[in-house]
DNA sequence: GTGAAAGCGCTAACAA
DNA sequence: TTGTTAGCGCTTTCAC
């Protein structure tokens, strides 16, 4: 019986048919899978845990795009792609505990997430899409130190020393506001730890006192978070010339902020991203392209390669910096006031 | 000791604790999930079935918003949510059956979908989202016939009589061409019978030949397909004056191919087309919105209602007519080639 | 508060 | 080729 289902070469074809047969009359709905998994010690699925609300993942473009490389890599694999609900919010990690996967995808995180010691505890494979970085353990991301020293050359290149950055949640606690030295070295994303580790460094290079650059974190990452952090940097100091952001979203949200008062990017103001996202390329703005597609297809062939050749596997992904239209030489300060 | 895990209040806390960590330093990963799935018949999951691959489901952005209202109900119940690898190439229905889940959604299938039909014969509730219409089963979607025909009457206001169609895939065999008035009334696709079905209609009762009308259909749902089938209705029939498409992305391909053409919109041609995304919305597409995200939710949460007040239910959802600025009246023949 | 035992539905191994 | 059986790890029940 069971193999008429499961084998069907193991059987002549008439009879299959008629176990078949048979077996639907009497009301049978076929095998079920949970008790078949239980069996096998395989579910046939993906977990994907992300540390923000399910409906956020398909609200940012750079998540969405994430998404979808995961999903071609489970469908090329025929597993399924299983999303876990676990809200920031929501201590409760039993949606973890509770989840039948073969394996856990683990999308930016922070390291003292609790989703993320739930799924530490479970004996099954992990792979770390971008953070936190964790011994012993598959890791997928790009060069996040480097690409963020390309760009900062490219800006110190272009002579910009007196910048402004603003950047994404640092920890679990809301901080809507001026991060401090402090803060910034003990941010509990590393992504946005590193980050800005390689902006200080390369500014400090530069002769800049890092210590003295505005650094404000947003919470939620939107554009109007983007906006409103570009707003408080030119009110801390208006006299920078460049606003740095760690992400395109924010950035797209410091243009908007710049448009609204006047201020003409980039002429009067120099705004970078990160990410490269579809609308930042859209609207020309200097950025750090990653590939985000890839990045959720290795994950997803990282933890569904069966041949193991080594474990842990890093997989380091190329960035690429897109010199838009919002980066230019700053101008002097008499040029701000009085005009070229 | 199964308890110590599921039931804190069952015993004191100090037996708790020593419970749980005797248990961890011997090892033991924790409850298994699935042996417990299957004692409790409970999966803490839901099923997402799609027609298309699921790579398809992230680059849609009606299909995004739907996903996220579908997710945001999911979470509420905390539920996760399986995504269902069934490419509509692979006729293999075994991720269905390995679906480790309580209950299906499925999004938008054709009538004769064989993972459709495997979903069915799983013993656990199904809601249908879109198409097809199966009785006794719980369905969400909205007036499609109603909304198409509010759109049409509009058209028709405007003195539109020589029009052409461009709609998605009506069959699950690719034909990318003019589509008969038979495949019209036999499309296994539900949604897109119902809105060619209240098309014919309308402009019946306003005087027109519906045979006469040329109706295009692509199998992709991209602007590419948009364009394509714009400029193939073109080439039918230089004289439309209005282009009615299914939905948004085949019109939004349909602005691009007129842009390319020099053809002026609406001045020389009007283009509609149906759901609502943002970037309709953005370029001022004359449309019919939908509410996407509700629709989600609506699904999840009908899935995921445990008072059953008497299935099967249904939920129409309501839809608005979005004059934007792709409509307007036809010009009359000697405009077009003299000029106003 | 604790321990023992049945059984969820399946698959794989083995025996006939 | 077919039938039988053990046991996957859990929860629930019931006896202690």
């Amino acid at each position: 019986m069971s193999n008429a289902y499961n084998r069907p070469d193991q059987l002549s074809p008439e009879l299959r048919k008629r176990v078949l047969d048979t077996a639907r009359r009497l009301g049978y709905p076929g095998p079920d899978p949970v008790a078949r998994s239980l069996r096998t010690r395989k579910a046939g699925a993906v977990g994907l845990l992300l540390t923000e609300n399910l409906s956020y993942a398909f609200r940012d473009p750079a998540a969405i795009q994430f998404l979808e490389g995961l999903a071609l890599a489970c469908e090329d694999a025929g597993h399924g792609l299983l999303l876990i609900p676990a809200s920031p919010e929501r201590e409760d990690v039993a949606s973890v505990h509770r989840a039948g996967v073969d394996g856990f995808v683990v999308y930016s995180v922070p390291d003292d997430d609790p989703h993320l010691a739930a799924v530490l505890e479970r004996p099954v494979p992990v792979v770390i899409c971008d953070q936190p970085r964790i011994d012993q353990l598959d890791w997928v991301g790009p060069d996040d130190e480097g690409a963020v020293r390309v760009l900062a050359e490219h800006l110190i290149g272009l002579g910009h020393r007196r910048i402004g950055v603003s950047c994404m949640r640092l920890a679990r606690g809301r901080n809507d506001g001026v991060a401090s030295v402090h803060r910034q070295a003990n941010a509990s994303f590393h992504v946005q730890r590193s980050r800005l580790t390689a902006l200080a460094a390369a500014f400090s290079e530069a002769g800049v006192d890092w210590a003295q650059v505005p650094v404000v974190e947003r919470f939620d990452h939107s554009t109007e978070s983007g906006a409103s952090a570009a707003a408080q940097l030119l009110e801390i100091d208006p006299e920078i010339t460049a606003i740095i952001c760690t992400s395109d979203i924010l950035a797209l949200g410091a243009l908007e902020e710049a448009r609204r008062r006047g201020v003409r990017v980039p002429d009067d103001l120099t705004i970078t991203g990160f990410d490269g996202i579809d609308d930042a390329e859209r609207v020309g703005l200097t950025t750090v392209r990653q590939p985000v597609l890839e990045k959720g297809r290795a994950a997803g062939r990282l933890l569904l390669d069966t041949s193991e050749p080594g474990r842990p596997r890093d997989v380091l992904l190329e960035t690429q910096l897109m010199t838009g239209t919002t980066a230019a030489p700053p101008r002097s300060a008499e040029e701000r006031w009085f005009g070229p």
